[in-house]
DNA sequence: TTTGACCTACGAAATTATTCGTACGCACTT
DNA sequence: AAGTGCGTACGAATAATTTCGTAGGTCAAA
């Protein structure tokens, strides 16, 4: 249904969190984002996020005489491909083991948990009234 | 609290995937589960392994003249380990936002869901008992 | 004892990902 | 006009991962 974009590698991802927090934003200011442990190179930014461009990964306008950036996936759509893969690999296909294994650990917030069990409920409405095809 | 051991990459969990699924195994046993799309030589598969084995990420033990090779952490940890690399680089280290969305998606029978209920309350009682820190 | 079917080990090619140097253009100040 | 700052493009070094060929061992059947 959705084409076929290759998948993000480690570094790519980084850059993808930084685009996907702040919005469309230019090389410098991604790089300039990605300084926390290990700040890199302005032109391995650069030349990364070229990269992202050329396999479609990200668009681009030129703004001035400089390039801006931004995700040609939705983060939405990206981490469901990064989720199915991990469902996939890790977790025999099974995404419902994978939640709970994503409950056990994290330290939720009672509202947090408040906040899924209405996302259950609803879930559960939805599926009780649909054909299950 | 727990060793440090390379992160897995890519071709390593699936040999990791195998492993778990059918217990302690043999190269030649590893390599043909994995003939999926692409089927991989064997000494591609046996390599990997050793390699493997160096890393820490495997067990092995001589059984006649061949090597029967286990996973050395458990599956358990290894997946929070994979959970946790994923919630960092793509969820913005939420991991609410990665179970909201892998229920989304996922087609999870009622009884599914209701097992996550349980699993909720389980989650709340607990919570609530503890002292906040 | 030769052949075939296994096995391990190891070196090194092939492939992917990441990193950065260098060249070059443009606008602005000095 | 020369110098500075900031931008792009691109080639190529490096590193990490994956792939496989080849060598050599053991065992058992022919």
């Amino acid at each position: 249904m959705r084409n076929h974009i290759p998948k993000p590698t480690e570094g790519e991802l980084e850059i993808l969190a930084v685009l996907w927090r702040h919005g469309a934003s230019t090389v410098r200011f991604v790089n300039e984002q990605m300084g926390g442990e290990r700040p890199v190179g302005y032109t391995t930014t650069l030349k990364l996020m070229q990269i992202m461009f050329e396999k479609g990964l990200l668009h681009r306008t030129l703004t001035g005489k400089t390039h801006v950036y931004a995700a040609a996936l939705s983060e939405q759509d990206t981490r469901q491909q990064l989720l199915d893969r991990l469902v996939d690999t890790a977790f025999e296909g099974s995404a419902m083991r994978l939640v709970m294994q994503a409950l056990g650990r994290s330290r939720s917030t009672p509202e947090e948990l408040d906040e899924i069990r209405r996302f259950l409920d609803q879930l559960s409405d939805s599926t009780s009234n649909e054909p299950k095809s």
